[in-house]
DNA sequence: GAGCAACGAGTCATAAAACACCCCTAATGT
DNA sequence: ACATTAGGGGTGTTTTATGACTCGTTGCTC
């Protein structure tokens, strides 16, 4: 993302989007908690015009500013949501589909490693 | 997170640990859904080295690159769990807590523009 | 309405993110 | 066993995110 990037012009609508929205969460998660931009910045360790570009949904933020800035928040259990495995329900399926339509008996046992 | 970056040398564990835990996460999804490295960096308009940095839990990735991801693997309805404001308990309270102890009569009643 | 803090925005310098290659090893399938 | 693909890691280059500083405006609070 950083660069003229291979993404930069050819992101999906939903995407900017979503970094919208996500900084406007995080603003007002900020702001219920009556800390002011500066007071943030100082503790997530990054400058106040970082934040600032976080909060205003710009894409090429790093991760480690959105993670540091739930951390502030105490929002990090949020991240636990994001791609979760057990809540895939498109990866299981494919996965499912992965399988072998009929098993065989194996000749030789494989065994587990311990 | 670019630079010497005031946060790379103090960032707490758990955000580098969540790194670490999202990287893996869009990793297995990927895998789930059979598709190479090159072909998803591909699709992402991005390098297959930076999807390399992304799934190995680098928290300097830029958060287009996440959002990317998560757009490919047909998962960015996750990030809408992400500081959900009417989830975030903490900053409920501490809103209503802002609010005055007690509500005087307004002199000019105040009215929504409109 | 005056003063002040908050915040957006601009500039400059610099470290580094992302690109574009490369090679190499280890799975994987035939 | 062999060919092929996947994916990690390295190097060099270009673009840019971040930090440090500043200015100007907005919007509180008194």
């Amino acid at each position: 993302m950083t660069r003229c990037s291979l993404s930069k012009s050819a992101l999906p609508a939903t995407v900017t989007e979503n970094m919208v929205r996500i900084g406007e969460r995080i603003c007002l998660a900020r702001k219920r908690r009556s800390i002011s931009q500066a007071e943030m910045a100082t503790r997530m360790f990054v400058t106040r015009k970082t934040l600032s570009r976080l909060e205003n949904g710009e894409t090429s933020v790093s991760l480690g500013v959105l993670l540091s800035a739930l951390w502030v928040l105490g929002l990090e259990r949020d991240i636990l949501d994001l791609a979760a495995p057990e809540k895939d329900i498109v990866g299981l399926q494919m996965e499912k589909a992965l399988l072998p339509k009929r098993i065989h008996t194996a000749k030789t046992i494989i065994e587990p490693d311990f």
